[in-house]
DNA sequence: TCCGGTTTAATTGCGGACAATTCAGTCGCC
DNA sequence: GGCGACTGAATTGTCCGCAATTAAACCGGA
């Protein structure tokens, strides 16, 4: 019933070629489709969807520093610090320099980033919803997707 | 053994929201796994990855509009358009204004952006041995991304 | 104590993605 | 033929993502 993986070097090349660029493309495809569908729902809250991850993240545990928010979410401080600051601007977050550690800066809920929590709480659902697939689906898409990623990270940066 | 759609609405607020956020996170960071497994396959060839689809898309059929490049592979003009042109400043491809349709602008392959398909070619095979995942897997993934982006293009511009 | 290596943020530069606009060219309809 | 709507590219502006660099703070050992 399943194909091994020793099996992928027995295709013609042709064949592995498509199937690898159909699911590349439909994965940045389907990555869009994401974006464009919280675009929509978070323009109401003046967030994008990179800055939404930043606020769950605070939201689930308050003043991480950069590079921890860094390291979950998998983002570097060339595209964090210039995201913190905008939601600085925005008045939903403080940036407090940290006393034992001058380095780091710490990132901080204002009671108005606090409060936006009630209106995020709507969006999630409705992601869910639109997604079409059932709770079975989604857990299989998500240990794909787990799998592949471990693969590629290592693939990319061999130790 | 399958859930169906309806028991989405008898999971918790919380487990529904926690799964949606790993599946549409774990969805980015493959996608961006994938990006930096290509970047440094592709930077050999001196092309992006997106700039790689666009080459692809004219080694299987040379000569589309940008219009139609775009349809191909779901990108806009103000993404194309520069895009294209770096192409062109690469010596790879060629912008040729339509006799028949003064709007539409046609892009072919030069020499020089035929015989980059001879060193492009060994790049998938590393792509899918990095992915990691079997023939089963890799189609089971398809489909579900593939329903996926119907449902949310769906969701995000209703008829 | 000082010195070198490391860590943490921030900055710069470039390419990508999208919204919104602009502009020329096309087509249909009167 | 001429007017109005539409279409295809291009441009502008904003944000994201990463590489590479800079600067400041930290730490350990000679």
């Amino acid at each position: 019933m399943s194909v091994r993986e020793s099996d992928l070097a027995a295709l013609s090349p042709g064949e592995m070629l498509r199937l690898d660029h159909q699911v590349c493309f439909a994965l940045h495809a389907t990555s869009r489709a994401f974006d464009a569908l919280y675009r929509s729902l978070l323009r109401d809250l003046g967030l994008t969807y990179p800055q939404y991850l930043v606020m769950l993240t605070l939201w689930e545990s308050d003043g991480p520093t950069v590079k921890e928010l860094g390291t979950r979410l998998r983002l570097d401080s060339g595209t964090l610090s210039p995201l913190v600051k905008r939601l600085e601007a925005a008045g939903l977050v403080e940036r407090r320099r940290s006393r034992r550690d001058e380095r780091s800066v710490s990132v901080h809920l204002t009671a108005k980033g606090g409060e936006l929590r009630e209106q995020a709480v709507r969006i999630p659902p409705r992601i869910a919803e639109a997604s079409g697939l059932d709770l079975d689906e989604l857990r299989t898409l998500h240990g794909l997707l787990s799998r592949m990623t471990e693969r590629l990270d290592a693939a990319v940066a061999p130790a």
